[in-house]
DNA sequence: TCGATAATAGACTCCATTATCCTTTATCAA
DNA sequence: TTGATAAAGGATAATGGAGTCTATTATCGA
């Protein structure tokens, strides 16, 4: 089970990251992505598509095509890929799941929960995909280094 | 879709916040939870089965039964409930899920995250539902108001 | 001792997420 | 203009979490 975010939603983090630490302008293909990250080609595929759809990769068809980035690194941040995949309901969500939790009916961790969910906001809202650049290259360096 | 926990452990965490504001050896049913909280009854009882075992509830059968708290309200700490439906992976795995997130081999954000992480820890073990008590009160008495 | 009650336990169903497959569309290069 | 390439898009399948059902076991009260 994957925490906080779905599997889609962590598979278009690591790819954006990753497109991010090629070369400016050049494409990638779904299959290369897929095979560096170890993520199934076809669903990957289908999550690139949405990325496209909001302006966060940019897509070729035909030979010579592939992935770009939609707008400049330092123009992506993380939440932006995470609301284009998995929305903003865990920003609003009660982490005991009562339901109608609100500064009126506040549920029993309702303040340091909002505090600590705050943060998480701050942190995917204010990193730009170039602030962790050189983070994510020596990242996916060390993927392959086993297998 | 929930944030950070299960269904279960969600439904776990509010039963027991529920039985912790009844008066104290007060044997309460799980349909009765379940009418008061929205929970599906079968479902419920699943999960207050293993709370009893982990021994964080303590179960009566037959007639005049049913639950009550397994230990005194202070030694009963948030992450307890969730280890026991949840276990402690949330605190352990990558929140870009990418795999061998270590000091070694951080991903981007493991720092911040890590922090972040962190806290939300200790809020779970620093809580007791003994301390939550008065909170859990008003949110239960908040929940039937317009149904 | 017997019937009613309520938790236990395991099997089972349902559905959303995850993953796969195949056809269509667009692009490039020869 | 044609063939190869690669993304788009829709349909389908598998998996796992969520929820249901039923039989069993334990306990109480009459």
């Amino acid at each position: 089970m994957s925490i906080i975010f779905s599997k889609g939603c962590e598979y278009g983090l690591q790819a954006v990251l990753y497109i991010s630490t090629l070369e400016r302008g050049r494409r990638i293909l779904i299959k290369e992505i897929a095979a560096k990250l170890q993520i199934p080609v076809h669903f990957l595929a289908k999550i690139l598509q949405q990325l496209s759809q909001k302006g966060i990769l940019k897509s070729y068809k035909g030979s010579k095509g592939g992935f770009v980035l939609g707008r400049s690194p330092e123009e992506i941040r993380l939440i932006d890929i995470v609301n284009a995949l998995d929305g903003m309901s865990i920003f609003t969500e009660c982490i005991l799941g009562f339901p109608g939790c609100s500064t009126e009916h506040p549920c029993p961790v309702h303040d340091r929960w909002g505090k600590i969910r705050t943060e998480a906001f701050e942190m995917l809202a204010d990193e730009t995909i170039a602030d962790v650049k050189e983070k994510s290259i020596s990242k996916i360096a060390s993927l392959n280094m086993d297998s």
